[in-house]
DNA sequence: GGCATAACCAACCGCAGTGGTAGGATATGG
DNA sequence: CCATATCCTACCACTGCGGTTGGTTATGCC
């Protein structure tokens, strides 16, 4: 598996979030109760996304969570990867301060190993999927399906999942 | 760390007997000496390609193992499915015979969980990722880089590293 | 003020997988 | 017969994951 349940959860967290209004702010419980999630871990996760700038709190009664930002503008890159750090395909690849990745490996610059090829392939294609999809399609798939809970088959899902889901699930 | 170590050995392997060729077998522990790796564990990792059929062996003295296939006809998806088992981004992924990728939790067809939409096409990026490239193209990269020592950084590598370290690097 | 609510924080813990080792059995060429 | 080398099974230390426990602090409401 190559993310975490802390990804799933998070990002769960995050659509419940956005298909709030940031008006009243959401306590975790609601969530953990909504989503079927341990609540002691649900503030374990939710702190990543807090530290990260992601969302905002206040604390006391009626207190909670809320997006800080509107969820058209949080690409899910950002909320990746501060629920499970840096995307990395493999232990040998660091980021130094420039964003760029290295292969730790082969210190020599002479012979730079072939594998960075490949999985610099790979992380840019994890990137790519995760930068050109926003919080905000992961909302309105989730009030298009649970609004509509027989499936026309045609009508339905247009954009979204036609280059999404159809990408990998070819005859639903 | 998406991928373990098996992936990086497995592959690093599938490249030293893509430089070799395939008339005379090569022992695993040339490869080891070769790459500096434990052999006890290359014969674990060799396992795994032999019974997924990309490599064939002959025991006894003057024994070894050479690709079952030309490099070329061999996509690193492939190889790296042999070495790590499915490619799924998250645990709820399950693969059914008809290559379907379905989600386990929220079994009642209603509300399907929205996070489903976003590992679909992180595991589209990273399939197709692996898919076009070949191992052909990653033993001819190893051969440019242990010819060509120093790097000319801009008449070198014209096509492949453009599309490939190029697309995370913008300026190396 | 007091109490319920709810964010925050820091340990702790069982479990499974990873990375590797140990020791052998089997096959083959010289 | 022996060196080489594949093949196979079991074992093991360590780490990270998923989760729990038990608090402390802050805030709204009666």
């Amino acid at each position: 598996m190559i993310f975490s349940s802390k990804a799933e959860y998070g990002v769960r967290l995050m659509i419940e979030l956005g298909r709030q209004s940031p008006e009243h702010p959401t306590s975790l419980k609601a969530i953990a109760d909504a989503e079927g999630l341990p609540l002691a871990y649900l503030e374990q996760v939710v702190a990543r996304l807090r530290k990260a700038g992601l969302v905002m709190s206040a604390r006391g009664a009626h207190g909670g969570y809320w997006l800080a930002r509107p969820a058209e503008d949080i690409a899910m890159h950002e909320v990746v990867q501060a629920l499970e750090g840096a995307i990395a395909p493999m232990e040998c690849f660091v980021h130094d301060h420039t964003q760029r990745v290295l292969c730790s490996h082969e210190p020599d610059a002479g012979r730079g190993c072939a594998t960075k090829l490949l999985w610099t392939r790979v992380q840019a294609g994890i990137v790519r999927s995760l930068q050109t999809t926003t919080l905000a399609e992961l909302v309105e798939f989730s009030h298009r399906t649970d609004r509509v809970p027989d499936t026309p088959a045609g009508a339905q899902a247009p954009v979204v999942s036609a280059t999404a889901v159809g990408a990998q699930a070819p005859a639903a």
